[in-house]
DNA sequence: CGGGGGCCTGCTCATATGAGCGGGCCTGAA
DNA sequence: TTCAGGCCCGCTCATATGAGCAGGCCCCCG
C-alpha cells in the first residue's frame, strides 16, 4: 500500500504522467506515446502512484454540505439518502435551522408529482417545513398527532396544512394529541371522521418524514410528555427509540406494547411500508437512536450534522 | 467549469460515485450496476464532479521534492529531467548540499553502464560528487579546466577522480585552468596529452553536470575570475549566462569571441552533442540565466529549489 | 392549444483499457 | 561457470469506455 517509489528521475515521470492523467484528462496511450512508452508501462506507473499515496483524490465541495461524509454515511449504514451538513454548531435551535434547509432542499428536489407525502410531527420536521419554498404537488398526510408544549408554538396541524398550501396538494390533517391516557381513548380518537381518513392514507404515503428521539429524558418528545411509568415500561423492554411513535430496542425490532395503543401514530407495519423515509436527527446523545432506527428498516433516510454522522460511522468500524 | 451541480441528493450521489470511481477503483459498468444507472450517467455525472471541481486531485509526496513542480517545470520548458528541491533555504552552502543530494540520486538513477560521463567544474557539481553514494562503471571525463579559489578547496581533478573511482570507471582528467590569459596559452595547453586525451572524449559523452552562472559579479565564478575587459565585452555581446564556459545570449545563441578562445573546456557544438546536460542552478538572480541556457538547448536537465522554479514557471507564463 | 428548441437519455461502434501470460534479463547461489 | 528464481516487459483478447447520434420529454413562446 505504502511502498513508495524508486529514484527522483522515476518519481518524477510518475508525477508528470499522473498529472496528464488525472490532471489533464489524456487517454493513457496519448500520454504513452508522448513519453515513449509502452501504455502498459503508463498503466503500471498510474498504478503505483495511487497506491503509493502519490495521487490523493479529495472530495469536496463549497456549501455547506460535506459530501464525502455524506456517501461514507449513506454507504456504511445502508441508507437510500444521507444528507451531512458540516456544522460545529451546537444550539440545538440553530442547529435544527440548518438541517431544516438542508431537509427541506432535499424534499423538494426528491419528491413528485406521484408521491404522497407524510409528515410525522417534530420540531425538526417543522423546522424543515418552515424552510420549505417549492414542492411538486402531490397529497400532504399527517402521520401523527400533535404534542403541545409551552416551548414550542408550531403544532403538527399547522405543519401539514402549511405544506399542503406550498404544495399545492390536498392536506389530510386532524386534531388530536399523540398520545393520550388509555388505549380506549385512543381507539376512540382514531374513529374521529378525519383521523380515520388520514390513516386510511397511510398506505399511499411514498415519503415521509418523521421525528427520531432517544428514549430518555430530554431526548425525545414523547418521552417527556409520557408518565414515568409508561416510560419505564417501554426501558424495560429495550426500547431505545422512538421514530414518531414507533418504539424500536436496540436491534431495530419495534416493541410492542400496552403504550402503544394508547399512541395515536402510523404504526410500525405502515411505516415499514412506506418507500423512503427521512428523520433529521442531532446531538451526539442520539447515536444510540439512529443506529436502532436504521437497524429497524424503518428509516432508510438521514439528514444531520457532522458530529453525529463520524459518531455514527466511528460506532460503525 | 464551474457550475456545480444541482439538488443535495444529486450531489451526493454525485460524491458517492465519485468515490466508488476514484477512491475505490470500481469501473463505471461496476458503479452503473450498484447504483441502478447506466454506465453513461455515470460517466456524466463523473464528468460533471471534475468539471465543477467537486472532486480535488492532488500531486504531493512525502520527501523533500516537490514532484508537482518539478513535472510542471519540465514540462513547460521543454526539458528531459527537472527535479525540484522544496525548501525555503536561502545559504548557498546549505541549498547546495541539498541540491547536491537530489543531483546525486538523480545521476546515479539515469547513468548506466552504457554512458560516458562528462562533468564540469562548478561548486554545485562539486557538492553533488561528494554526495554520490552508487555509480554505475562508467568513463568520467572532465569537460573544464579548474577554477582555484581561496574559498574554495576542492577542485575539479578530485572531482573526477573521485567520481570515476566510486564509479569504478577510466578516469580522464587533466590539470589546467579554467581560463588563461590569451589564446595562444590555451593552445599550447590544449596539446597537453592529458587535456588532448580529455578533449578527445568529449565527443562520446553521452550525460554531463555542468555548472551555471548568471553573467555578472558574484553570480558567475568564471566572470569572478576574468579580467574586467573581457566580462565587459561579453556583456556587449549580450552574454547573459555562462555554461561551464559556453557563453549565451539571452535567445540561447552562443556567444563567439576572443575570449571563447582563452576558456579550456568543452565547447557549444561539443556540449550541443551531448545527450543529457544536467545544471544545478540555485539562488533567484539566476533566473534569466537559466532561461537562457535551457532555450540555448545545450541544458535540458535542471536539478534546483522550489522558488528558483518558480520565478522560472512566472516567468513563462 | 400547437410547435419549436433545448435537454436528458441510452444506443452503436470504434477505441481504450485490464487481466493474465510467456519471454528475456538480472541476480544470487552452488 | 551454470542454473533457478524473481522481476520487468510487452503481447493477446475480452471488456470497459468515449464520441456522437436519435428519440422522447418538458418548457416556453406564439
Amino acid at each position: 500500500m505504502e511502498p513508495i517509489t524508486g529514484g527522483p528521475a522515476q518519481l518524477v515521470l510518475t508525477a508528470s504522467i499522473a498529472r496528464r492523467y488525472y490532471v489533464d484528462g489524456r487517454s493513457k496511450v496519448e500520454i504513452a506515446d508522448e513519453f515513449r512508452l509502452s501504455r502498459f508501462k503508463v498503466a503500471r506507473l498510474l498504478d503505483q502512484a495511487r497506491s503509493s499515496g502519490l495521487v490523493r483524490i479529495e472530495i469536496s465541495h463549497p456549501g455547506a454540505i460535506d459530501l464525502d461524509l455524506s456517501a461514507r454515511l449513506q454507504e456504511s449504514l445502508g441508507l437510500r439518502r444521507a444528507i451531512v451538513v458540516d456544522t460545529p454548531e451546537e444550539d440545538p435551535a440553530a442547529l435544527r435551522l440548518q438541517l431544516g434547509k438542508a431537509a427541506a432542499d432535499l424534499l423538494s428536489e426528491i419528491v413528485t408529482a406521484d408521491d404522497v407525502l407524510g409528515l410525522a410531527w417534530a420540531r425538526a420536521v417543522t423546522a424543515m417545513t418552515e424552510q420549505l419554498t417549492s414542492l411538486a404537488p402531490v397529497p400532504v398526510v399527517q402521520l401523527t398527532g400533535a404534542l403541545t408544549r409551552p416551548d414550542v408554538e408550531a403544532n403538527s396541524v399547522e405543519l401539514v396544512r402549511h405544506t399542503a398550501r406550498l404544495s399545492g396538494g390536498a392536506a389530510y390533517l386532524f386534531y388530536a394529541p399523540l398520545v393520550v391516557p388509555d388505549a380506549a381513548t385512543a381507539r376512540a380518537l382514531r374513529q374521529q371522521p378525519e383521523v380515520a381518513e388520514a390513516i386510511s392514507h397511510f398506505d399511499s404515503v411514498t415519503k415521509a418524514v418523521v421525528g427520531l428521539g432517544s428514549w430518555a429524558a430530554d431526548q425525545s418528545t414523547l418521552y417527556d410528555a409520557m408518565d414515568e411509568k409508561a416510560c419505564d415500561q417501554l426501558l424495560r423492554r429495550g426500547v431505545v427509540a422512538d421514530i414518531s411513535g414507533v418504539f424500536v430496542d436496540a436491534d431495530g425490532a419495534a416493541v410492542q406494547s400496552r403504550v402503544t395503543d394508547r399512541v395515536i401514530a402510523i404504526n410500525a407495519e405502515q411505516m415499514d411500508a412506506i418507500d423512503e423515509v427521512i428523520a433529521i436527527p442531532y446531538g451526539l446523545a442520539k447515536v444510540g437512536a439512529v443506529r436502532a432506527a436504521v437497524r429497524s428498516g424503518l428509516v432508510n433516510g438521514l439528514v444531520t450534522h457532522s458530529p453525529l454522522a463520524r459518531a455514527l460511522l466511528d460506532e460503525t468500524t
